[in-house]
DNA sequence: ATCAAGTCTGGAACTTGTTCTAGATTAGCG
DNA sequence: CGCTAATCTAGAACAAGTTCCAGACTTGAT
């Protein structure tokens, strides 16, 4: 086989060194690397729909991607890494379409909370999908805090977007804080039954009110 | 051995009737059995604050408490129900210490400010603890909702004890659920060590505004 | 072309949550 | 007291995440 690897390199840890930030740093990957790690957040995704959490077997993983178990332990090092790399995956997805539609709100806490609604509305159509990431999210310990704060910063940036702040005050970063808690606290009393979604509707809404009244212009 | 058996009952489904709700319905459990009950929790309490979670290991749990596996088993028909069950016993624990010494703020956020950070340092001294009970939290699926849902009314409840409003308005209901899923979320990012106990507080505060923003006498 | 290092594979092995079984023990009842 | 059902115990067995290993394949460099 000819053109195998294009990108060499001395540093080869795959697992730790790619994992630990999706694409910016240090990712020299063989074209076939990328492709098999494809292949592995493809296979996730695609068990997450079906069952959840608990359908995301390693072994089936491993073996819908066509890679050795050890294989794939290389490259995501636990579960809860593989499924919140795969979540990374979603969010870059979702950035991108939230960004097509921008939203329409009048102020500030409505676009966001339209934003977030929408999103929510996405996640709905693959429940157990959402299921899957959310939990493993919530159950990352400190092993996975890199790529657990990766996704928090993604969202913190789809949200500041839906603001159409070029330059937040800190009271309203906090107030991003607090919604992105809501938002994934939210997420998963609806994940396990326990609100509607009419009741994470509202928390969306209530905690957006934050943002108006944290905001430079609407106040003070 | 004469004093065994006190409470008698056709009903005698000790686990599934018993876990469901703490103390309230159905509890026709015999002093040994009360005693089991408790030996349980302690141990789990007790492995959980050393290493957290992960340390609260099933077949531990049921040598400490000298029960056999399968009967720690039908007391708590899972990990995250035994330590869900933990979690409520210790936040009864919690309501009554809070209770005596309510706190002193001026306006209602402060107050449920205040009292959240007595909570939260309270948990600082057993951070493993915390650990353990928090995932298990927020790692619980449907078949734990009514021990979930349980946990979350003892926290509104020691919320609202702490806004002293008799009648709070929908409004302000909402903004105790939103202060319960910043608190459960800012637990998470502490504990997963992404936050410093110094932005957990700032978090509360922040989200603390939005009860006197709905306060009925102190607005509008 | 060949070598050394790194990677991938198939599969066994280990760990811990969960389930199951057979045989004591205990509880409630006549 | 003696019976029957429920409960408890010890321990095997099973499931899925994780780790290990020996051998084959790739890669990058000489």
């Amino acid at each position: 086989m000819p053109a195998e690897a294009k990108v060499s390199a001395k540093v080869n840890k795959v697992a730790k060194v790619e994992a630990r930030a999706a694409a910016p740093a240090s990712p020299p990957l063989t074209e076939r690397q990328e492709a098999r790690r494809r292949r592995i957040l493809h296979a996730s995704a695609q068990l997450a729909s079906r069952g959840g959490f608990d359908a995301v077997q390693m072994r089936e993983v491993a073996e819908s991607s066509q890679v050795a178990l050890g294989t794939l332990y290389r490259y995501f090092p636990s579960k809860i890494h593989l499924l919140v790399a795969t979540m990374q995956d979603q969010l870059e997805h979702m950035h991108g379409t939230l960004r097509k539609k921008p939203p329409q709100g009048e102020t500030a806490a409505e676009r966001v909370a339209e934003t977030l609604m929408r999103a929510f509305r996405a996640l709905q159509r693959e429940p157990h999908l959402a299921d899957a990431m959310v939990r493993a999210l919530t159950f990352a310990d400190r092993s996975v805090s890199p790529e657990v704060d990766q996704v928090s910063r993604q969202t913190t940036a789809i949200i500041l977007d839906a603001m159409g702040q070029e330059n937040p005050t800190p009271q309203q970063l906090s107030a991003v804080r607090v919604i992105e808690h809501t938002w994934h606290s939210a997420l998963i009393t609806w994940l396990s039954g326990r609100a509607s979604i009419a009741q994470v509707k509202i928390d969306i809404e209530t905690v957006c009110r934050l943002i108006d009244l944290t905001a430079p212009d609407t106040r003070k």
